[in-house]
DNA sequence: CTTATTGCAAACGGTTTGCAGGATA
DNA sequence: TATCCTGCAAACCGTTTGCAATAAG
């Protein structure tokens, strides 16, 4: 789950520290940004944003996106589609995703033993863990019984 | 290791049967992708391309690039640089990679506590895994010593 | 001689940047 | 008032497409 409250004051306190001014677009965008439970894309997010403040610019959204990720409290994310989507940071968070061929569910998960050991093979190789992604793609199998067939199959 | 022997017969046999043609070149990128072993981004293969045929068009080295693909002697692999890279198949391939963000090497990995791991996973989900997809970021622990600084970092 | 292919230039879609006017501290 | 921010237009970058000339079958 989304904690706009600490979002909110991690960016605040980057932005005291960038000497950053708080506009009204930023604030818009924030609002919006941290209603968002899945990966945004750009353009959707300033449709979004667009609805409730018209007049605003794309430049200002990708700006801001920027910002929230400098900031930390978003993450970039770029899948085979050429755009680039953003996602909330939650406390706490993994980005690990296992995504079901037959129901179209995205599980999100974190292993503790793959954790560590792609820490190892990252030095293995003389490389200090960044980050990482891991994306697992199955199949149900039990696909009668399925919990997450009705559910909207996430993009 | 790459089978260019396997690579030629399945690309010719792709090309019968679309009544495609054998130029000279598509016969240039042909070889010189094959003897890439890693990842490579298109503006490196053209120049490559480019140093034994230098006439030829990037137009060219995409589309058959593309041809290579759909041939299924060629995969498409986008990280997240937004450059689209290259890499050709291989018998019995699977390649989990690990990408170095200060000299831009990509390593290939495979790691079977976490091959397991993850079927583990996918079953504890109600999942049979079918395909994974893992990419490790990190920076060289040494970038002084770093051996692969010298490579162009693709960027 | 028919059809596929090439290479150029121009179009493209997503993203970034320069700049003058406008808002914030 | 001194900055920072905005929004527009234009630049940009990697990739794709239209097309007339050219090469392969």
């Amino acid at each position: 789950m989304v904690d706009s409250a600490w979002m909110a004051e991690r960016l605040a306190a980057y932005m005291k520290q960038h000497r950053l001014k708080e506009t009204r677009q930023r604030k818009v965008i924030f609002e919006i940004f941290t209603e968002c439970e899945d990966h945004v894309a750009v353009d959707e997010l300033l449709a979004r944003v667009q609805a409730v403040m018209p007049g605003i610019g794309y430049t200002t959204v990708y700006r801001t996106l920027k910002l929230f990720t400098e900031a930390g409290i978003a993450h970039e994310r770029r899948f085979q589609d050429g755009q680039t989507r953003y996602e909330p940071v939650e406390a706490g968070e993994h980005h690990d995703h296992l995504i079901c061929l037959t129901c179209g569910h995205i599980f999100e998960f974190e292993d503790e033993l793959i954790e560590a050991r792609q820490a190892d093979v990252a030095e293995a190789h003389g490389l200090r863990m960044v980050s990482h992604r891991h994306d697992i793609y199955g199949e149900c199998l039990d696909p009668e019984g399925c919990v997450h067939r009705r559910e909207d199959p996430g993009r």
